[in-house]
DNA sequence: ATAATGAATTTTGTATACAAAATGCACTTC
DNA sequence: GAAGTGCATTTTGTATACAAAATTCATTAT
């Protein structure tokens, strides 16, 4: 771990950079209690900016405290997840559409230029070179939006998202193959000015995906049915 | 001011509530710095619980925090409003959404009675009674969604444009004569569990005020424009 | 064995202390 | 009078201290 490079204006930020970054690598792992006075001292600084880091972690929603007992790296159950994916849609579709507005000529270039290495390729098969791009796309479409307060909350939604992943397909839920064409589809309505369109795949690519996280929920209830009946069986 | 009538679990959110309180009231006035020795003493507690109060706020937008210079109360701008107004669009227009699927009969009679008191009458002359219910609404929608996530960012940014409030409207920026009819247009469809139209005329409800607002930038900007060229004839 | 009790230990919530930074103010210089 | 300059005062950021609550764990009772 880099603790000691990361520098900022206060400890409460150094700490807080820091503990997002051990819940997103799991270092912290969910539903996990966090020992204050340890990581504390682990990283060399008092309970006092440590608490605030962890208080902002609580509103962001990657950490939980229950009253006189601590704070708790905050456990997602799939729900949640779609829940979330709701706001990302709605959100993020907003995002596009004021990027349409306001995207400047360099912007269209460094845009496009996020899937051009994935563009030709018929069967994408760098799930993290791909992952990363999907995030760097859903962060840059925030940034062009130039508004602060918007950009602010997917800021928090885009870690949400990440703590969640699978670590085995570097927080994929879908296949790139089939949101390669998504996204390309959202990169040429932006760079084309065109707020509705943009807004619009927008939404649909996070609806999708949406979708296919509830399919996995019914799949993951209907199995457990089955055990519970093999239980009760046997 | 009713102090020590709050009563919390800790002395953070007894703080946050108290200051939130002051800001919507304006006693704590835009743009003015948060005196902490003295606030804390007033409160009747130490620096350590109203600074948390104080970050707690900074992440709600209703305060900044100019590392080594203190805690200020946030001033909006109308272009920051009219953001905020975008947001809310897309949030509520979800809530609205998610309420129409998940309200229960009992909900619907309380949702119903909202503005039963305003529907007969031609010209609402009571504004503080009218701004009330207008602020419940907004929030007994989010609740009725059920969404954790959606309720809380809902909840700081209905917050905010309370915050803006010009003194004298009570924060209404149109005449209730104009928005009764979309609010019951809004409560039939969800009381119809009709997600699409809810969602449909929540978002045209907030639109409609955010286009107010960057009409009234217009004109306060050309205002300006005519001011300073008087100024140069002058 | 399981449950109940309670003393010892740990951890939380909050106050207080204090160095470092920012601010205000009197005084000088132009 | 306006603009610096340096010292006194105030305020911030953070560590530390400590009472009250929670947890642990050994011991006794069922």
């Amino acid at each position: 771990m880099k603790k000691t490079l990361i520098k900022s204006e206060n400890l409460d930020q150094k700490a807080y950079l820091i503990i997002k970054a051990m819940i997103e690598e799991r270092v912290l792992q969910p539903g996990q209690k966090i020992p204050q006075e340890k990581l504390a001292a682990d990283l060399g600084i008092s309970r006092t900016p440590l608490i605030s880091a962890l208080k902002f972690l609580e509103q962001q929603k990657l950490v939980v405290s229950q009253p006189r007992r601590g704070f708790f790296v905050r456990l997602f159950s799939m729900e949640e997840m779609v829940s979330i994916f709701e706001i990302r849609e709605v959100l993020e579709g907003l995002s596009a559409r004021r990027a349409a507005h306001s995207i400047t000529a360099s912007q269209i270039k460094s845009l496009k230029k996020i899937f051009t290495p994935f563009e030709k390729i018929s069967d994408i098969q760098d799930y993290h070179a791909y992952s990363q791009a999907d995030r760097k796309f859903h962060n840059f479409i925030a940034e062009i939006s130039s508004r602060e307060f918007l950009n602010s909350i997917l800021q928090t939604f885009n870690i949400v998202s990440l703590a969640y992943l699978y670590p085995t397909k570097e927080g994929l839920i879908r296949s790139p193959n089939d949101t390669i064409k998504e996204h390309i589809a959202i990169v040429n309505a932006i760079c084309d000015r065109d707020p509705k369109a943009a807004e619009n795949f927008m939404r649909k690519h996070l609806q999708t995906t949406a979708a296919q996280l509830t399919r996995e929920i019914e799949k993951s209830k209907s199995l457990k049915k089955e055990v519970h009946h093999q239980k009760n069986v046997v």
